[in-house]
DNA sequence: GAGTTTGTTGCAAACGTTTGCAGTCTCATC
DNA sequence: GATGAGACTGCAAACGTTTGCAACAAACTC
């Protein structure tokens, strides 16, 4: 059906090693076949079979990106940014999802290996050994999560969160509460430590609360712990367990941001349409998939990308109330 | 480096046919035979290579989904159903986004033809002439849009737009204001058809006005228009637009929905999370996502799928505010 | 017990490319 | 005018599978 090398080469009188160095090895061919045969191949509508070619060059001109659950609102911009970038290096893009789990993870990986060239593992669940193992099946970019001697592309989170402790401080908020995620989340590590750490420099105190399950869910289960500690801001894992704050609070007739000032992470569409509108750490979710398909195709090795994210300042962070105890 | 068939025969004594059918054809080969090349094959960690595959058998065991923005929330549901339908049938799913060009979207279908058994287009762009040129030359089915001939898979937003003018009629209005999207949308021309016919039902007169483009800024452009019809509700082409008007809505003081009614399309994340809440009509993007693979694989033919919709109701939409002229 | 079927296996071609090698031809060089 | 170099092209093997065909043995059929 499909117009092939052979076709080409029949046609054009040549024998079909010449077409193909035509498109592989212009500088092999006589510059007037060439032109000839190129010319012909686009007439004929030619397209170069990726599998054949595969089979013989190894190399299939295909990559994966692998994720945990498309419709989280944090991947889909950085698929996105993924899939053009490499269709720039005229690759295509395999999508897994993974449903957050890690075996369906490793299988993904495993099956996959074989048909593209390198994977993008974004927030992988998998245990460090077994992306290791994986690693050494097929050339493996890991984003959002740090393993040494692997390709890596992290989004600091640390800086954006580190703004919005040193904001609260500067709104006379003295008691913050951290709501975290899963244990495993390399981000939600980073992020403790740069709360922390911007505590002790500008003052507050940071009550750890959780883990809740990153979810709305998560978020409204959590208000309970967070007014337990006396806190009047809160940091939340992400912006969904933010969102779910933030229903805790109007449920329960705690003004936001007159009485908690809330704080998410990600950036979601959701942030800029919920009232009030959500202060939130952005990520440069765009640029970590950008960056993940070069340091693939750009055989850099095992560089390590790190990525800068930014305080985004909406309305549900506002002044602390003043406390009945200093009235 | 990998494991092939000619490895585990090799190793396991016998010639590769009788491995391969060991896989593809089992009740070819004597049953002992099998268990022994089989076990073999699973401690070797032999993976058949697709590519290899492909080209004899002529089907890769790859589909693609084709769509306008992944970022758009009204895909991801859609690409996650489906990719979760082809790993169940053991294939494996390509990614391609358009960035809403019909250029692009020709040239993602003319390039992945040859590496995939069947693509799925959703919402696609390009001119009829094009797509069906384009069905010749890989099978395609089509998701949100009707051609005749082709396999498609079509949400039915009629009902759930019908039940918006039935609900909006029930509440007393008497005008409602439908902001079109691109004049190409087949969504937005039933969505038409069904408020048309749904308001010689029930009563009220509908106002076309528009097109705008499909985004928040559309809808905060349509404001003006709306109000200029006199209308005391709003069935927006999509909740994106719906989010505009929202905005703009109270950009101007107009209370929603206290003076003025508003009614979304796709039911995505942030219709829940504004305030008020969008009551939105939800499209089972998650069944469509799988009936598109079933279609591709079933290898059905063209029969049509359609799916329907439902209306929900959120805090947008509440009683006509009582006319002075009827005071 | 000759002929036929059935079950199991091997052989080899084919799928569409790429690529090392070798052949041919042209042309410059001494 | 032989020699060598360089440019171009063809040949054929290889990549990892699948599959029609043939070979063979064992088990039936009458």
């Amino acid at each position: 059906m499909a117009v092939t090398l052979k076709d080409v080469a029949r046609i054009g009188g040549v024998h079909v090693s010449t077409v193909s160095r035509a498109f592989s090895a212009p500088h092999l061919v006589n510059p007037a076949t060439r032109e000839r045969v190129l010319a012909l191949a686009r007439d004929l509508g030619y397209r170069p079979n990726r599998a054949a070619r595969a089979l013989s060059t190894r190399r299939t001109g295909n990559l994966g990106v692998v994720v945990a659950d498309i419709a989280n609102p944090f991947f889909p911009p950085l698929v996105k940014a993924a899939q053009e970038r490499a269709r720039e290096r005229d690759h295509h893009v395999f999508i897994a999802d993974t449903d957050e789990q890690a075996d369906v993870e490793e299988e993904a990986v495993r099956s996959l290996a074989g048909q593209v060239d390198g994977l993008v593992l974004v927030s992988p669940r998998a245990p460090e050994q077994r992306i290791r193992e994986l690693a050494a099946q097929v050339p493996l970019v890991i984003v959002n999560r740090r393993l040494r001697g692997l390709p890596c592309v992290l989004m600091d989170v640390g800086r954006g969160v580190g703004g919005a402790v040193a904001l609260l401080a500067g709104l006379g908020h003295r008691d913050i509460a951290l709501v975290s995620g899963p244990a495993a989340s390399w981000t939600g590590r980073s992020a403790a430590r740069a709360a922390a750490s911007a505590a002790r420099e500008h003052g507050p105190r940071v009550h750890r609360v959780g883990p809740y399950p990153p979810t709305e869910e998560g978020g409204a289960a959590a208000f309970g712990a967070v007014a337990a500690v006396g806190a009047t801001a809160v940091l939340a894992h992400n912006d969904l367990v933010a969102l779910g704050l933030l229903a805790a609070a109007r449920d329960r007739g705690v003004p936001v941001p007159g009485r908690l000032s809330v704080v998410g992470v990600d950036d979601t569409p959701a942030a800029r349409h919920t009232r009030p509108a959500l202060t939130t750490v952005a990520m440069p979710t765009g640029d970590a998939g950008r960056a993940a398909v070069d340091l693939l195709l750009g055989g850099a090795g095992a560089g390590t990308v790190t990525l800068g994210t930014r305080l985004v300042e909406r309305g549900s962070t506002g002044p602390a109330p003043s406390r009945p105890a200093q009235a």
